[in-house]
DNA sequence: TAGAATCTACGAATCTTTTCGTAATTTGGC
DNA sequence: GCCAAATTACGAAAAGATTCGTAGATTCTA
């Protein structure tokens, strides 16, 4: 079991993260198209930023063809889990559940999420 | 109404705030005292910080006093909600639901926490 | 096959964050 | 009053994050 203490992209890394989770494997063109809707990054920015990334184990990358693949090292839920552990560490002195309860209160819900929350809450209680 | 968008302490100002937080007003010693336990950090090096964190507005300074004492500008619950509304945006697609549940799930929950938070989502629904 | 387009590598500039040393000032103890 | 201790101000170095230009290689197209 690794302990994951070092994973900890930075903003820009996270928006490239979020791309190839969404995406799946990508090259830097599709990162880059992805981004630019939303960021006015350079392309090569995009690049560099993704070859540290690799260099990190961020990401992995697959250089078979000329156009080098990279995808997410780590699944999309474990990282967002390490994220969500990192912010409690950080301002809610480690309870995940005091953040949860920030989060829920400061959003509104559907039912239909009530609802949801509610089931989960239920398997949590019976798993005990 | 203030919108507070640009409220992004970085991992140092906020483990200061945290200080600032629990301890009320507090002067430089205090807060490098208190984060030592903690962090290897010298004693100019919590002064400079404290400083930057005034000129932008994170904290206010009391300087009637030789030693200069300073508060949180904000209030921590506030400032947590923030916090977590930028990590949804981040890695949670807008999100503060799915940002909850991931809370919920990585950290065990006591019974009495579980029925916290079911209280909380009665009120949710109860306001609706 | 020549030229254009596309790609990676990489150095370097810039900006932000974090660190701390030094100087100057004030306070407290003796 | 004098000296040691504590305090602020501030410059600047160090470290980290972000940006992009340029060079060189490969591929595509006409």
């Amino acid at each position: 079991m690794q302990s994951m203490a070092d994973f900890k992209p930075t903003n820009s890394e996270i928006a490239i993260l979020r791309v190839l989770w969404q995406r799946g494997p990508s090259t830097v063109r599709d990162v880059h198209s992805a981004l630019s809707h939303e960021r006015d990054m350079g392309y090569t920015t995009v690049l560099k930023l993704m070859q540290i990334m690799a260099e990190k184990g961020l990401v992995v990358r697959d250089d078979r063809e000329r156009a080098h693949v990279y995808a997410a090292a780590q699944a999309q839920a474990k990282a967002q889990d390490s994220l969500v552990s990192d912010l409690a560490n950080k301002v809610f002195g480690g309870s995940a559940m005091k953040l949860a309860m920030h989060a829920l209160n400061q959003q509104p819900c559907s039912p239909e999420e009530l609802k949801e929350i509610r089931r989960m809450l239920d398997e949590l209680e019976a798993k005990k």
